[in-house]
DNA sequence: GATACCGCTATCCTTTTGGAAAGTAGTATC
DNA sequence: GATACTACTTTCCAAAAGGATAGCGGTATC
């Protein structure tokens, strides 16, 4: 079966684009994967969340916790204690991203790797070169 | 050794964060991966490229080809041609995404395939609702 | 009644990203 | 000399994302 390059159909290739869009679509932006490595630990309260990730002003934390909870990857669970206690804490289905997210930090970690190889080729150029 | 969810130190987390952040950065924006899938059936020239995708105009197609080259995902090669040819074609460490790709499309079909479930579900509730 | 704590929301503003439209450089053909 | 072709670049602009700051509603404590 040497033809598995052929398979690269016009309408395959869309699919698989689509897919791939579908799934970067989800964790967009700068805080959606912080907040769901965050919250792997376990639960935590809103306020919690907010020193957790250091930067991070109430408004945008809310619209991230509020976007993550309609894909369903956690759950917000209010507690009538005095103060309310609310906590964030992730769903079954959030572990389903278990495999993408190992591959980007694996392919993050060596790519890393590379650079600072690179950095340091490009140390040893220079000082060739002077 | 059933320590195994004991491993979350705060550093290890902050590395394995940062190792998903710089992988994603590299990915980031509308067009890495559909420019990245484009040029998996082979090199492509500028207007080709630009006719495959449908709507991206020259100078965001210029801006991410540069991009993914400072990345090392392609390669430009101009021929002396008459009008002169410039292509583009993926370099070897572009085929190290492969496992990143291929996570992310099949993580994104399985859920566009629950969405569609969970609509199908919802219409079927309406009904009975009504 | 003033103050404090939690979990937010509202308003306004800046930065980033992406795009529309036109133009340019080099070469060749009519 | 006008026109055409490829591969862009330039300028200007709109939309989206992100953030700073202030305030609100509920409850409790002093």
């Amino acid at each position: 079966m040497p033809f598995k390059k052929e398979q690269h159909s016009k309408e395959s290739c869309n699919t698989h684009l689509n897919a791939v869009k579908d799934a970067l679509y989800v964790l967009n932006g700068k805080w959606k994967l912080p907040l769901i490595l965050a919250l792997q630990n376990g639960p935590l309260r809103f306020n919690e969340i907010q020193k957790s990730l250091g930067e991070i002003t109430p408004k945008i934390l809310s619209k991230e916790l509020k976007d993550l909870e309609l894909n369903e990857f956690l759950n917000r669970k209010v507690f009538s204690t005095t103060p309310v206690t609310v906590t964030y804490e992730l769903t079954a289905y959030s572990a389903s991203l278990e495999r993408v997210i190992d591959e980007l930090r694996i392919w993050g970690t060596q790519h890393r790797e590379r650079l600072v190889n690179h950095r340091k080729t490009d140390y040893r150029m220079q000082e060739v070169a002077t």
